[in-house]
DNA sequence: ATCCATGCAAAATGTTTGCAATAGA
DNA sequence: TCTATTGCAAACATTTTGCATGGAT
């Protein structure tokens, strides 16, 4: 188990249980955010339905998990603690979805936005849909 | 009706019926992206519930709706071509959903990131998160 | 008249809950 | 030991489907 998952299982009170590393490491395999569906139905030879969807919601409420969203889908990957910062840009075509992480000029014009609203921003998320370079050269 | 929607009514080979025009309308009322829950019970009155569903759906397809996300809830409103471009802060205090447009530089952000993955973009989406400006005042 | 859209009821799917049993600190 | 977590079953919520009826073009 990665140190920063036992710190923040720990930090937040939580007792590290066998089911709840088996989720983390169900999450830690994905390449991709993925739904809630696909995890809970991966967690259920190792565990109860319940309880898969009990320690999802432990685990955003701790925040080692995000939700993310491609197009119409929900979806759930670990959280940027995890894997950063980072937003994705997903295929409408092939579905692949590919992580980017933003630059500096991108933040500064999302500070600029907060600042025009007098909005102490958080946290934010971005997304961009369209083809691939893949899909783009495969016309079917 | 807006001649907008008769148009793309017509334009989809869809018929113009009573429940769609009444889902349209209650679409319509909302000042800010709403649960489908909402939507649906809404509804419920004038219409049946997989109706109301069903509608969303061919809503979705000819684009007449965008779903739209704050934070873990996912929400639906118009599409731009009805509310124009634009996207979304919400206060994760108070739960006020403001829109905002986005800047030229902001878009121009954007567009070299899809160049950098050579990526056509046909749409994205943005959200800010944290705390506007009337909530940062009235500190409870 | 023809075909699309709707209502209804039922099924399928997704999520939450109460409580007893169990495992972690 | 003591409390938090889990399994189980059942409730609850959400969404989809088949088929007969009704409405739109």
């Amino acid at each position: 188990m990665p140190p920063l998952y036992t710190k923040i299982i720990k930090d937040n009170h939580l007792s590290n249980t066998k089911s709840r590393r088996t989720l983390f490491k169900i999450l830690n395999q994905q390449s991709q955010p993925v739904s809630i569906r696909r995890i809970v139905n991966n967690a259920l030879p190792f565990m109860n339905k319940s309880t898969a969807y009990r320690i999802l919601n432990v685990f955003d409420e701790a925040g080692i998990i995000n939700l993310t969203y491609a197009g119409w889908k929900q979806t759930v990957e670990l959280s940027d603690t995890f894997k950063g910062h980072h937003h994705h840009i997903s295929c409408i075509d092939c579905g692949q979805i590919i992580a980017f992480e933003e630059t500096h000029d991108l933040v500064e014009q999302l500070r600029l936005v907060s600042l025009k609203y007098q909005f102490k921003a958080t946290s934010h998320s971005l997304e961009l849909r369209g083809i691939c370079a893949h899909c783009s050269q495969n016309i079917t």
